[in-house]
DNA sequence: ACCTGAACACCGTTCAAGT
DNA sequence: ACCTGAACACCGTTCAAGT
């Protein structure tokens, strides 16, 4: 990549972080080109899709999620790494407000850019699932597709501002519904 | 109301009908008066707000859903008649793609034209979810806001095509956080 | 009273013209 | 190679002008 081209590259993407912070994930395009003082173009040539934008915003987020759940793994009880992993995936998915349809959209979707962060993402946490259910701390009804599509709703709800209180609550009733009771 | 404005109301309200089941609750506007052959500024005079348009379109469900709470409560089990209206408020939150967003907000905006009605809805839905918990049926810990939170994001699990296919499963794992393990 | 549609300030996306 | 910004087809919202 041309050197300036890089420094294009790199000033977009801080100031997308800013702009979607403020605005969300359906923040004006424009405007972020307009605040990094580059063509509208320009952004397009760097990012073809919106999808592609974000996914460079959240890929750090997302990338250290999959490493976080090899570590939970080896530290914690089965069940605890599970519902801490879930907790941090929500957390991700709350990173900018408006990601969760995107997400749950990127799933389905092999042309998405996030596609394939999505896909790692699901398949860690699976694994956790997976061992929390050999230890009978899961429900055996339940998969990697249901606990990424839960972290999503939780996530959701955490988007809304009606329900910025309960989030953690609503958490712990979603988690009872994963776990077994003992 | 004079007779050709009671004319315009009623085309607006079908075609928006349409229009809003094709594209979802962030449709466009302008594309409803078009299709419903009426200036633009003929529907933003019958429906100042995109709110007050949604809210003529699910008003009905709405209503019913509060008379369901009283049928439900006479007829059922308390935890099954929680259980079934928690089943018809997703269902009613889905009529259309995108609304429960609108849902959320609406919950804590008083200016808006969803407000009295969701309002209401999640008071029939707290009715029943003491009943339950009177008959040690729900967890003590869970409350009406609780509830319409959940049935919201349940609705949104159901707004997402790539979780179609699942909705029922992950109703069921979400009630099991709200029922008590008997 | 009620309706219309132009006007305004915004979008996303594309692409010819420039360096 | 890379950048720019005009051009196009859309929005939501308002409001003067009409009947």
């Amino acid at each position: 990549m041309r050197a300036d081209a890089r420094k294009n590259y790199d000033q977009l993407l801080v100031v997308a972080a800013e702009v979607v912070a403020e605005e969300g994930a359906d923040a004006s395009l424009r405007d972020i080109a307009r605040r990094a003082g580059v063509g509208l173009g320009t952004l397009y040539r760097h990012f073809p899709t919106r999808d592609a934008l974000l996914e460079a915003l959240l890929r750090t987020g997302f990338d250290e999620l999959t490493t976080r759940a090899a570590e939970l793994e080896a530290v914690s009880t089965p069940e605890d790494a599970l519902v801490s992993w879930l907790r941090e995936f929500v957390a991700c998915a709350d990173a900018y407000q408006g990601v969760t349809d995107l997400m749950a959209a990127a799933i389905e979707d092999p042309g998405s850019a996030l596609h394939a962060s999505c896909v790692a993402m699901r398949a860690s946490g699976a694994r956790l699932l997976a061992h929390a259910q050999g230890a009978d701390a899961a429900r055996a009804d339940v998969d990697g597709a249901d606990l990424y599509a839960l972290g999503g709703a939780l996530a959701w709800i955490g988007d809304q501002p009606a329900f910025a209180g309960r989030t953690d609550h609503l958490f712990e009733i979603v988690v009872r519904g994963i776990l077994t009771d003992r």
